[in-house]
DNA sequence: TTCAATCTGTTGTATAAACAACAAATTGCC
DNA sequence: GGCAATTTGTTGTTTATACAACAGATTGAA
């Protein structure tokens, strides 16, 4: 509730880079990708970029914290039945980033994603657990496992 | 062709605020939207208005001039029978900023507003004169003309 | 009318973003 | 492998935007 209020010019900035990371994520492999393109797409300069991230693997562990956070906060305002299908498209998201991830090995990166992925579904389970309906999201954590294993 | 480039930032920061009047025009008449409004809702620091913007007119006359210039440019690349439709939508426009208008007489600005889009129209009408199709726009300039009197 | 609240313009200062330039790294092609 | 072209990080400088504070204007209700 008593946030510094981050300056409304890095919101702007944030959210053009990470809207045109995920549109090219629609466009192109992840390994295509460049940060010129992203800057391009956002018509931001390149070097406002590195003010935000380290580079395009901290741009993608954000922009994935983000979207898990974002669908989660939508959740909590629907209930129970719905949710299911939040979960299929987190899910679909998340493998299909697993999918086109795999040929840039890079820096052994697929753990990296795997400790967010895990650390923000973490984050999730608490909180439905506070909501009392368990049962199906135990399956959905077996299923990750598996993925990411 | 050899603009100078403008700063991207101006660029945006415009779009915005021009964006967050027109919405706002959508929902509430014109003498009733504030400075502060537009500002608030285009996220963007009322001081920085005034870097743009003498006042909440002269943002009225740039949104007018960019409306009806884009649908021009829109409308150069259709052709003849599609462009009717374009200026039904850009003289309703018109006519309901007329009327939003009436109340707040202040420094008589009608006569502005009037100016303004006869100035634009001219524009529309010589480019339209050079691709031959006469006709229906003589029409149009009439009703114009009856609704500025 | 009067008064409180809100809005308008304006200014000074701090900070984010743009831009240009650069060396180093990476890519892709022969 | 080698070479040209592209991309990546980084830096210094300039410019646009944020923010806070202010006096004056406008609004609206008592």
């Amino acid at each position: 509730m008593t946030q510094p209020k981050t300056d409304p010019r890095v919101l702007r900035t944030r959210k053009l880079i990470m809207n045109s990371f995920i549109e090219l994520s629609g466009k192109k492999e992840f390994k295509d990708i460049t940060i010129k393109d992203i800057t391009t797409e956002a018509m931001i300069n390149r070097a406002t970029f590195y003010y935000h991230f380290e580079d395009i693997y901290d741009l993608l562990e954000k922009v994935l914290s983000e979207v898990l956070l974002v669908n989660l906060n939508y959740d909590t305002y629907e209930n129970d039945e719905l949710n299911e299908e939040a979960f299929v498209r987190i899910f679909t998201a998340i493998t299909n980033f697993q999918k086109s991830l795999s040929n840039r090995c890079h820096r052994g990166y697929e753990d990296t994603i795997g400790r967010i992925i895990r650390e923000q579904l973490e984050i999730i389970f608490y909180k439905m657990l506070l909501k009392q309906n368990r049962r199906e999201h135990d399956e959905s954590l077996k299923i990750t496992s598996v993925i990411l294993s």
